[in-house]
DNA sequence: TTTCGCACTCTCAACGAGAGAGTGCTGAAT
DNA sequence: ATTCAGCACTCTCTCGTTGAGAGTGCGAAA
């Protein structure tokens, strides 16, 4: 099952041909024969000799032929061998990574940054480009602030984490004067900036007693106002976020060209979660991360690969970027380029701190 | 041109003909032959007799035949006549109207609500949703706040128009502490609070040069900030807001079912530009505006009509909703849908007010 | 072990025939 | 003057056939 497996049963010429096959599929999109792959490999090998080194690789399982009469096309495992032991990563040239650094100006907010990145990304690759912000458990409430709005409606806006900004309208049994609201909030900023999401929302109805007995009226109203403001945090708190871009340059790669195969990816794409669900798989991996295919282990990613790494700030894992396309795509170029896009999404983000 | 110059030309028997095989047309989507129309019109006329009427009314320019022996299928011009003087827009049941009614919760912050209008209305048509918020020219500032972030960064939260929130993270030079931020948009609020962002910005050099001669230190910081933070709010100023929804429905459609004509169409989507432009034009229209195929002046949209409302709060126009579809759309019930949806979202927008 | 030669398989594009659907026109009936 | 039946005609669509092209697998020779 391991690459090294596979790779130490076949020759060095076995493996060498495997190589150019992909390479050349991975060119054309069509199925390569013997007598093509004779031509352009190196090696003066007969059409006839290749044809039984291609036989061999069939039985490895790292070619398929859609046909009798059609040449080969690798499998997802075929793929997976090239990418982990046959694949030579390009260097990117200095015009691309120049495109990169200037897309990623820093002096962006988070969601606009994030936004940029993934058009980024498809605009490079000419494929889709997906950046995931994971929402951490722990997440450190900043700055808690009241407006009146008109018609007993508060807008509550929470900074957290030192970067995100949340906001939400709450309707109110009552009016609420500006002066009573400014108390309000600092008070609650005293006991609770700096702490925990969690510790905030486990400990505020405990406060909510204590002040209920000791203290005064505008202590109360900044209790009851934070609860309203932390019920609906949480119910915010699983759904992370997902920045897609570029969806449309996967219409005219040949293998999806089919419009019910199309609906569902994109289908996938909208709902959003199974993505999600692929590329928290990714967080955890050390750099960069491909599914190749059936891997992914959902259908519609059948023919695509996702190629993904995480990025992140101080040594902590902010979340993952990557590019979506078909298998058939240019891994050594779209390799590197998921990677520095991490490294330097990084340390755009290391700026703002 | 006019509808009725045509109607008038054209006897009580044909307009009837016309508007069964238009209703047939949506029906099926298949071009309809004087056969089918003999049988499910109920005055009894042969065929041959229904052939001279089709005839008539290719003439006028309200019917066109795909080849000669395909049956015939209505102009854009045919629907205009249709969708102005012959359709008769069914009431909504009250099952639909109630889904309607729970999915617009008002308690939502603005950009939720639009964002599930659009999606509803994707839904229960099974078409494209989208909703328009337009950059109002005059946006009342309400508040402003500031947060020390660390590393000399500082985040300007704006409340404009009694609902929208902005915010932006500024670099600046120096740190500044929490107080000092407190002191600076509490002044800023006391001279700028209600007025006119144009105003605030006009004003706001002036302001700037008044203080430094007379205030102190935290006054002019207080300006700086300002600055900063204004200069942001005017680049976004032309950048109005469309939240599509439920695009992939589109896929399903018989007309549009070939892949590039499909990317196209997304594309046109993700630029925003072109859709924008053309929700603008139906802002001025007084209820119910419908664009059908070429009349929109767009080509990729020429197998589509769009049908739009503006919705409005106290009388005055927020924005404009509707929903993207094939010319071949069921008008009779897209049409109230739209209609009901965009009243429906100006009275929730209203309870917030 | 490699290569050549050959028979075989499968796809794809082109072609033609035939069915089906629908038209327009003509001439008769009302 | 309408209406309608009949008929020849046109156009598309489907289906089967055919031949070319591409590629394979295998056995025998180098």
């Amino acid at each position: 099952m391991s690459p090294e497996t596979n790779s130490s049963q076949l020759s060095e010429r076995s493996l060498y041909l495997f190589k150019a096959l992909v390479e050349h599929f991975i060119q054309d999109g069509a199925p390569v024969g013997s007598r093509t792959l004779s031509k352009d490999s190196s090696l003066n090998l007969s059409p006839a000799t290749i044809r039984n080194v291609m036989a061999d690789l069939e039985d490895f399982g790292l070619l398929d032929s859609p046909h009798t009469s059609a040449g080969r096309v690798p499998t997802a495992k075929g793929y997976r061998l090239f990418v982990d032991s046959l694949l030579r990563v390009n260097d990117l040239n200095s015009i691309e990574v120049e495109k990169i650094a200037k897309e990623l100006d820093p002096g962006n907010d988070f969601k606009v940054l994030m936004q940029r990145t993934s058009s980024m990304l498809s605009d490079i690759t000419q494929l889709a480009g997906v950046v995931m912000l994971p929402r951490t458990e722990q997440s450190k409430l900043q700055h808690i602030e009241f407006v009146v709005l008109s018609g007993n409606r508060v807008l509550v806006i929470l900074v957290v984490n030192d970067r995100e900004v949340q906001n939400r309208i709450i309707n109110t049994s009552r009016t609420y004067s500006a002066s009573e609201l400014q108390e309000a909030s600092n008070y609650l900023n005293d006991i609770f900036a700096g702490k925990d999401l969690t510790y905030v929302r486990a400990n505020i109805l405990d406060e909510l007693e204590k002040t209920k007995e000791q203290l005064s009226q505008s202590m109360q109203t900044a209790m009851e106002m934070a609860q309203l403001a932390f019920d609906y945090e949480k119910s915010k708190v699983n759904s992370d976020e997902l920045f897609f871009s570029g969806e449309t340059n996967l219409m005219d790669i040949a293998e999806l060209c089919e419009v019910d195969k199309l609906k569902k990816l994109f289908n996938t794409f909208n709902q959003k979660r199974d993505i999600l669900h692929l590329l928290e798989q990714a967080i955890s991996a050390d750099g960069i991360q491909i599914f190749i295919g059936e891997e992914s282990g959902h259908d519609v990613l059948d023919n695509c690969s996702v190629v993904t790494s995480p990025y992140e700030v101080d040594g902590k894992i902010l979340g993952v970027l990557g590019v979506i396309g078909p298998t058939r795509m240019h891994y050594e170029r779209v390799i590197p380029i998921v990677d520095i896009t991490a490294r330097m999404l990084g340390s755009a983000l290391n700026l703002n701190n």
